[in-house]
DNA sequence: ACGGTTCATCGAAGCGTTTCGACGGATATC
DNA sequence: GATATCCGTCGAAACGCTTCGATGAACCGT
């Protein structure tokens, strides 16, 4: 069969680097070199063969260039499908996550962990994936240990209790948790109260819950304040119920942290049905997106989660690992907290 | 550098099918069949190789395979990334297509839409999917005449105007509005209005929220009742505002349907500030996932959105127009009703 | 005008699969 | 007992790309 004819038999859209080395009149190897850009070209061939690469309509063959190159220019991202995780946060890692990998010319692989660590390990041996993205990471995660053997690029967005050797990234939740305690101290408030995660969360250990805690509680007690912590669940009666009790067992509190987006809006209701004044005489922070801050009513005060920061850090770190840089093991982003009117001043404490 | 030198200066982990076959005393071919299932091998042989497999810890070259074959095992989820969509319900969709396609031996990449057409166009001519599954479609879709030049297979979640020659999947959205607009009716309702999707929803004529608006009021009308429809943004003001707008602007509305699942507690928060019950003097019947519908109080009577059925369907029809099957053009699920407490029975009209 | 550089390009050897045709050895057919 | 038929297996040719060493042309200093 000549060279042509081959060509030709192919369904349209098949359009191969040696077409486009035949249409700019030169090698293929020159063609390849143009598109990476690892050896010098000149100008003109190199125009040349851009031209006919647009002319044809050319794009590499994805399996072609891992099996040549050793990279596939997929990431997987890695998020376990667990309960009480909140969707509309972890949907925005994820899309940070893939927009980000997109201006680095990388792809997006979505791997729920229900395969469990054999999952990892096909994409690994496979050559599937160059890299990791791990969300959600548990203060003992089992996926970590995996990661070590794995001998894989990866990043985690969470911080697992042993994390050495690994790069994480995430949102500083002790100083979040404190922050909360000082913005409720300082407007006067005596007695405070975290509502958290539902109790399944803590019952993991999972890490970003237990730090907020922590460095409530802590907070709180350096201010010489009084503070409690509880779980909270999702549903609107179990958030009512947290909130009553809250106030029964603890009679005087007049400052809630709340870092449970899901239960948010409940407890605002309970207390306006228990005839409280959200931002008067009771005041509440809460850790949560920024969208859902702002879309309850009243507004909440808080310390907002960068997801898109922390996805696009995650990605930026592995590009770097993958091109053979070094990456800082830990990186904790600062909280920021924004005063609205559910903690507004002049309340009465 | 002989055969055994060549293969132990590679990094661990990377065993090729050369090897296995090398380890099983077989040709390489054989040990493809094997795995492939293409051809007859005598079951001695077979266990041999699989053992081998085994021992090795020997898993196939995604892109080597891809190459020879011609398939990626890759599909891609294509999910625009537009304001006003749910990330609950959207996520709920992404994790059953992910989980569906494992089971058929396929991966996922995600593919947020900010890319544009060319995403499309470079994943298909790159063959890195064998095959696309696009997520929140709309009435005009500027994807789908793009997928028409693709020759790709593809299957779409939502329904567009023109879906010939295209496999489609959805909720019947139609008869859910429908079931809603009969259910207040059987209550005895006479005057019934429907909160819908954030007008920016309705401006890009989103398929589901027209569809269901106009079942709504077409069975309304057709048994009689007076029926509105409002748009209905995501936040508690703008949700708070829709509800007394109705209820001044059609007074005398009794039953509510709400299609929005972000403004849903919003809606109930509302009712119960005006003085209403919600149950016994206002009827309330959502569409909503029933995670969505049980943690509100009451407990909303709900048309539920089968997310992970219509994951799973369109991952399935996927494989078999990939098998070279045929599909059907367009698949509507009946919708369920389930009756919760928000509209109970013995509740005056 | 001649070795030594540098620059731009070429040719060919892989990369790890799949798949097709071929080929011995049993088994069935007359 | 020769011939046709299968069955199980093998060898080799793709698949489309990257990358390495080689090659020739142009340029330098002398």
């Amino acid at each position: 069969m000549t060279e042509a004819g081959r060509k030709r038999a192919q369904r349209p859209g098949s359009v191969t680097i040696a077409d486009v080395a035949g249409h700019a009149g030169v090698a293929v190897s020159t063609v390849s070199y143009v598109l990476s850009g690892k050896r010098m070209i000149s100008e003109t061939t190199r125009q040349r063969v851009l031209a006919s690469i647009r002319v044809l309509g050319y794009h590499p063959h994805a399996g072609a260039r891992s099996l040549a190159s050793k990279r596939s220019n997929v990431i997987a991202m890695v998020l376990p499908l667990r309960s009480g995780m909140h969707m509309p946060v972890l949907m925005r890692f994820a899309t940070a996550v893939a927009i980000t990998a997109r201006q680095h010319d990388h792809d997006v692989l979505l791997v729920t962990a229900d395969e469990g660590p054999d999952g990892l390990r096909r994409l690994a041996a496979g050559s599937m994936v160059d890299g990791l993205i791990l969300m959600d990471v548990e203060w003992e995660d089992p996926r970590v240990p995996l990661l070590r053997e794995l001998d894989l690029c990866s990043v985690l967005i969470g911080i697992p209790s042993d994390g050495t050797g690994l790069t994480c990234v995430d949102l500083d939740f002790a100083a979040a948790g404190a922050a909360c305690a000082d913005h409720l101290a300082e407007l006067g408030h005596t007695r405070v109260a975290l509502l958290g995660a539902p109790a399944v969360v803590y019952g993991r250990d999972t890490g970003f819950a237990r730090r907020t805690r922590a460095g409530f509680l802590e907070r709180a007690a350096a201010r010489g304040i009084e503070a409690a912590a509880v779980p909270c669940e999702d549903d609107a009666a179990s958030a009512a119920g947290a909130v009553r009790g809250v106030l029964a067992n603890h009679p005087g509190t007049t400052g809630l942290a709340v870092h449970n987006e899901a239960a948010v809006g409940h407890v605002l209701a309970e207390l306006k049905a228990l005839g409280h004044k959200v931002g008067r005489d009771i005041a509440v922070v809460a850790i949560c997106p920024e969208d859902v801050a702002e879309r309850t009513s009243p507004a909440l005060s808080s310390v907002l989660i960068p997801a898109e920061d922390l996805g696009e850090r995650a990605v930026a770190l592995l590009m770097s690992k993958l091109d053979g840089g070094v990456a800082p093991g830990e990186t904790l982003l600062a909280p920021r907290l924004t005063v609205r009117e559910s903690s507004g001043t002049g309340q009465s404490r």
